[in-house]
DNA sequence: CCTCGCACTCACCCTACGGTAGGTACCTTA
DNA sequence: TAAGGTACCTACCGTAGGGTGAGTGCGAGG
């Protein structure tokens, strides 16, 4: 992602998107928090993840200090991943948010499956209707 | 973002990074918890989004319900943004993360402000010839 | 009269995010 | 001998996310 890299994060909320905010970042969190894991388990508990992006999110949150890498220098290569304490405690400052997400999934599942509504009717130019949050 | 628009979400997480996962929409979310807010006011705030983008971004907020738009129809047009409750829960569970990116935000930024350091020597490709291990 | 500010809209452009496909070095199994 | 698995790397490519700049309708200020 990196939104505004390179400069300074306005209120800390930056940094953790910025982390947390790739298209599998969360799902891989999710998933090594489970414990550890090696490339071609994550793959197929991905499913879906292409090779290229799993290693390059799973590189970015190793630099990042969340995920830790650990290479078996055996014939068939092992390497396996897990989350450092780093991790663990964003993973952790995640859960409300997921907590949050899971508890209106569906309310949102729905804005985002309905076939675009543009429901602007009471816009600049019309009655202000009432509505309600 | 949209990451895994029309089909469902696995944790409730990715829901949540979703909403959220814009540039600017923590942002504006983060703004937005100090009260309601008019569209110069926020633009002057966030201070680098362009138009374009903050409008979008609150079409979308608003969406998803977590901003609320009051268009008051005066000869200068007026219009107020605030959190619906729904926002405000959002915010509360975004604290947490945005606590963390507080906390780390300084070796965050030091990270990503590294020339790119591709320390990784003992990797599975670094001695091509020398590796029996 | 000209310009500015509000709250947008629209058109164009460019980057980077993410996907696809093919290749690597080594060993195991059929 | 061929196929397959492991853990990657590399090049190419399409899209969408985000940026720039202009325009709009209206009143206020210089």
């Amino acid at each position: 992602m990196s939104k505004s890299n390179s400069q300074s994060y306005v209120c800390g909320l930056d940094a953790a998107i910025d982390v947390v905010g790739g298209k599998w970042k969360v799902l891989l969190l999710w998933t090594l928090s489970e414990g550890e894991k090696r490339f071609g388990e994550l793959k197929r508990c991905l499913d879906g993840v292409s090779e290229k992006m799993l290693i390059q999110h799973l590189r970015e949150l190793e630099r990042d200090g969340v995920v830790h890498r650990e290479v078996h220098h055996v014939v068939p290569p092992k390497v396996q991943y897990s989350l450092t304490e780093f991790g663990v405690s964003l993973n952790d400052a995640l859960r409300p948010l997921g907590a949050w997400g899971c508890e209106h999934k569906t309310r949102l599942e729905a804005i985002r499956n309905t076939p675009d509504d543009t429901s602007d009717a009471e816009d600049l130019a019309a009655t202000p209707a009432s509505r309600s949050a």
